[in-house]
DNA sequence: GTCTATATGGGGATAGAC
DNA sequence: GTCTATCCCCATATAGAC
């Protein structure tokens, strides 16, 4: 994936290094020296760090969530007015996210972290691509979950991100608490799990 | 809740500002100027900054968890060999860490973060405490749950925790996108909520 | 235990030659 | 676009007087 221009290179490499270490943690300095780099290149392409760390984090995320507003879109089309079954919808939030770990393995647990980040500036450019997807689910299992108040039903999406954004950043607790066994490696069984599990959480009757 | 001693004045200071900013963002001269205390009053009674970060962290952390293995432990008892219903499970894990933030807001926010923090000591500080608990409601799930495969019931339990570590650090955006109306105040509905939705992942057919 | 002064290093950012 | 040299600030930590 990584091309062999500079501003590339430091693309890759601070994504690398700040899913390693944190983004706090990690110096322009490191990032520069790691990706055979000069120090000044970062400020002459980002301008500063954050535009650095904006970089990063924006070439991903915007494809990411592209693709489950495509998802979800489709799935409101095909479905024609009738109620989308949740298990399809859950699959739009879901399964995104995984086949980027496939193919960008950093990028997952760096997304997880910024969920929380102090820095609101950092937090937002992750939640707020959240919000649109957020309202568009919402509506359209409002329709599938007819028995549930609004208001229940956001705190239930809510919960669902949070097993998912957990599973990114913390499944090698997991693996060493199961002892090996459990592994998000087994891509496909993982997402079948977490899903299964947020439907029933969704349908819950309470 | 704050005492009149420098170290009693240092670690509250310290989980305040901790939440608000994050961990490597506060200086330890940040928080003795607003502690009113001194530089190097912070090495004095911890060392190291690390040292600090350990005892902001363990005042709190090691109660909550005693607390939570007690419920367990009652619940057990109580049932005599019977399993346990799930919610009741639910509330040991969930219900000590929503007291603890009607009595230290600032806590859970930083307990959150600390999960997916890069530094793995701090990592392990918090993770090292669930460990215990992973297993000791593991194997009273089992006895609720009896034909949930093991693996599976892991996963399971991994999203409960991360339902409920999101609802810690990020209640704030729920309450952002549902307009006021979805708020991490309303602690007996919120719990409520919680462990119904997990209850219900946790007994899903898949 | 408290306070001042200071050691020592690392950080982001910039100027200016090439 | 690339590289060197450097500015300037802020960080943690310590020495040593009180």
């Amino acid at each position: 994936m990584s091309e062999n221009n500079t501003k590339d290179r430091l693309l890759d490499t601070a994504e690398r290094l700040f899913a390693e270490k944190g983004v706090k943690e990690t110096s322009v300095r490191d990032i520069t020296k790691a990706a055979d780099s000069h120090l000044s290149s970062v400020n002459y392409h980002f301008s500063t760090k954050y535009g650095l760390i904006r970089a990063v984090i924006s070439r991903r995320i915007r494809p990411l969530n592209r693709r489950r507003l495509e998802l979800l879109e489709s799935l409101k089309a095909e479905a024609g007015g009738d109620p989308v079954p949740v298990e399809k919808l859950l699959y739009a939030l879901i399964m995104p996210g995984l086949e980027m770990y496939s193919e960008y393995p950093n990028f997952l647990l760096l997304a997880g972290r910024m969920i929380s980040d102090p820095d609101k500036r950092i937090h937002r450019l992750f939640a707020s691509q959240l919000d649109d997807f957020f309202l568009k689910i919402k509506e359209l299992l409002q329709k599938s979950l007819t028995d549930i108040p609004e208001n229940e039903l956001m705190w239930r999406i809510h919960f669902v991100i949070g097993a998912m954004i957990h599973t990114w950043t913390n499944h090698s607790d997991l693996e060493i608490r199961s002892k090996g066994v459990c592994k998000i490696g087994d891509k496909d069984e993982m997402v079948k799990r977490l899903i299964a599990f947020c439907a029933a959480g969704l349908r819950s009757r309470s």
